[in-house]
DNA sequence: ACCTGAACACCGTTCAAGT
DNA sequence: ACCTGAACACCGTTCAAGT
């Protein structure tokens, strides 16, 4: 028999177990079973606590995707180039996007702590192969803000099914622009990735190689 | 004093009618005006019709963003390079896309037949510039996902306003990913077209020019 | 101070009942 | 056949009241 010496504890509902609570019943049963009810009844507590604890729901639904996002660690391999580096960080962080569920709708206002923090180690593996800190930047925002927007549209997109109208006679010559395949969904993410790194490679090959890692406060005419 | 000879008229709700109110509402009151209850309100008539015209809420949200997307109309100067008429559909659409109310709400499950007619006078010209089919479709595609990705992840971004978190000591040194003012994101938007636009031209160039623009069937070994 | 039952003001959706 | 009043089963949110 253990004796307690502390007061008898009183059950007080914390902020990270409202947390918790919201993202199981996102895995059980998608967005819409994340309730402030549904939450609270689970905690066992009326749903008054939730607005001191985490404020209202649209800040419940922040907190969540917070959370599931920070989560989120995408480990690169050592070696290789930056560009090689920055390909394989988006390709990894789209499969780990893909992996929340309902996506697009915790996606929508995505915080800029969680996309920092999941940045941070291609920011320094950017900058350890050589580019400063401005690039380096540059490069990861132009990576998330690509592989976020994509892994949306994707998520949208995957209602294609039991569409399947009668071949129109109005319809353009110039053919069908949807009916993708999932392997062409891949391809048109990994040439779009491709693109971009092509494009920030031209980007840091032109811009005056190894001055400006620091801004320079040089002489000024103004 | 005109006489009706026509049976008089019994008032019907017509399934664009419902949509008409439900865009109206979506203009006036943004996203969460449009209600089954108020957009059947609007025109006199129990909500019961609104699920026999249109089906279910989801139904009339679909309905109205393919509406909205399909009344896009990019008109593209005659002149230029595909690859220009390219990049400046891109913007244009964007613009477009930025105009709709509550777009991120609106843009998760876009129609193919949307973007269908949105993208037709860019396929022509690109076909007129000389692409074949495939390609120009694979051009219009991609610009299409990369330009609708973008705009939702700008919509969703511009809720940095009012938080503004005191100098965190163990911030990272990499810096910050975020904090993008309104100039940057346009700069991050072009660049994003541009690299496509120059990765498409690199494929399109390094492909066997001039011969199958129709898919030939040559002996098989099958 | 913190939690509760109960209520307010909505939702989407569907029922039996009218005409 | 088509529309209605009314209801069902929920929501987010907040109140006065308890301890």
């Amino acid at each position: 028999m253990t004796t307690r010496q502390q007061p008898a504890m009183r059950v007080v509902v914390h902020r990270d177990a409202v947390i918790d609570t919201a993202i199981a019943l996102l895995y059980e049963q998608g967005f819409k079973g994340v309730t402030m009810r549904a939450v609270a009844y689970r905690l066992g507590v009326s749903p008054i606590p939730l607005y001191s604890k985490v404020g209202d729901k649209s800040a419940l639904i922040e907190a969540v995707a917070e959370r599931l996002l920070g989560e989120i660690e995408v480990n690169l391999g050592a070696g290789g180039t930056w560009m090689e580096q920055a390909e394989q960080w988006a390709h990894t962080y789209r499969d780990r996007l893909k992996a929340l569920p309902d996506r697009h709708l915790l996606l929508n206002n995505q915080s800029r702590d969680a996309l920092v923090r999941a940045t941070r180690p291609l920011l320094g593996g950017l900058r350890s192969a050589g580019l400063d800190r401005e690039q380096a930047v540059r490069v990861c925002r132009m990576l998330t803000w690509i592989t976020t927007g994509f892994v949306i549209v994707e998520s949208g997109a995957a209602k294609l099914e039991a569409h399947f109208e009668p071949a129109d006679p109005l319809s353009p010559a110039g053919g069908r622009a949807d009916g993708v395949t999932q392997s062409e969904i891949d391809d048109l993410f990994a040439a779009q990735i491709r693109f971009a790194v092509d494009g920030l490679r031209h980007e840091v090959e032109s811009s005056p190689a190894g001055i400006g890692l620091e801004p320079q406060e040089g002489p000024t005419f103004s």
